[in-house]
DNA sequence: AGTTATAAACTGACTGGTCAGTACAAGCAC
DNA sequence: GTGCTTGTACTGACCAGTCAGTTTATAACT
């Protein structure tokens, strides 16, 4: 909210920051950039066109603006989630949870980011590099976890990456057709999938043969 | 390629279909929807632009019969795979091995599929039917798991998804850092955690408390 | 309290560029 | 001689971004 490098990163506007932002990433996320018109932002915000220039250099701004903004709140509130367990796996599934509590409370965001990661190279790259610095913690919690004994040897940063993927797409599961996200069942999903086969179990590595290489 | 409601759908083209149908998609996935031109998909595919109105209704016929083929694609790949396996197994190894070729040899439409995804409700509610449709062998072959206890008794359609999840986000990974995937790294993480959390241990329950839900 | 000064926030009509889609005369191949 | 292709040129809609001017907030002076 603080500290971005943007023109005017909600601040302002008549209503507040928030409600201009929230209007702001509805529409975006609702459709895309090149879809979403400055205006109908600008209607949607409850301001004149203008006041969206004064605020913003043009609408790439805005737009970045809105992406940050969104990283900020999900890096904030995985890091606070990390905070609230004091061993691996607790942590772990902290941050599931908080994790699914983002995607249910900022689907907007959510369809954002995923609209990024599928923009060009350079968009992509730059919101890869963001969502893996507020991922830290949760590879930070699976290396320390490996460290100590509780997690099998396995790759922090793949297994991180692998555990966003199936949040993101098991939730998404739900919600590419508009229904609400059964918490439970997903949590389930994860902690009989993921959790259960990270965690270093006591008939180690006889099922586990990856064909071939390590 | 046959039975396709569009158009044209890359029967013609100066060089055969395929060469139009890669032209497109590639172009399509690096810049997108709006920000590609006919103009400039036209000067890819080496056609003249009144070539493409010739075949296809509108810009959008166009994309989606990219869409659409690229679904068939990846749909009659996994297939293969799943035929090539006789026990769950084997069958999720194999489908694992083919997404990962998938994601190699067909990177423009692995971007194509998460922009659709990303879009709005109603392209990205046909998209997931679609994927949906394909992915039915990989749930078919968890469900078959499941029923012969090679499996635990997951959620067959959020299993998949986690799977999916798990796969495309790992290897994007990569891709994000325009990085060659690393398949032997991503496929020892997803054996060691998907298969080895899926597969029912010796040493079943203990370790798998699901806070409070079933 | 009333007047004046100044800046910050805001407005909305206007402009200029871009691009989907059309039109069409002419060429080629089977 | 019909189906397919080309190249060029054109139109009309749409939209990002601008700007001259208005409103509101704040402070300062008498």
């Amino acid at each position: 909210m603080t500290d971005l490098p943007f023109s005017g990163a909600f601040k302002a506007g008549k209503g507040g920051s928030r409600p201009m932002f929230k209007a702001a990433a509805g529409i975006f996320a609702r459709k895309g950039y090149h879809e979403a018109t400055v205006d109908e932002i600008a209607q949607a915000v409850g301001v004149a066109k203008g006041t969206i220039y004064y605020h913003f250099k043009n609408k790439e701004d805005l737009y970045f603006a809105v992406i940050q903004e969104g990283i900020n709140i999900f890096g904030k509130q995985l890091r606070v989630a990390a905070a609230a367990a004091d061993n691996p796996l607790d942590k772990i599934r902290s941050l599931v949870d908080s994790h699914l509590d983002f995607y249910e409370r900022e689907q907007d965001l959510v369809f954002l980011f995923l609209k990024e990661l599928s923009g060009s190279e350079l968009r992509r790259r730059i919101l890869a590099g963001m969502l893996s610095k507020c991922l830290a913690v949760v590879r930070e919690a699976i290396a320390a976890g490996v460290k100590n004994g509780t997690f099998r040897a396995v790759n922090p940063e793949l297994a991180t990456s692998s555990l966003f993927g199936m949040i993101t797409i098991a939730a998404f599961h739900y919600l590419a057709f508009a229904r609400p996200i059964d918490r439970a069942k997903v949590k389930s999903t994860i902690e009989q999938i993921f959790t259960r086969g990270i965690l270093s179990g006591e008939g180690e590595g006889d099922c586990c043969r990856v064909a071939g290489h390590l």
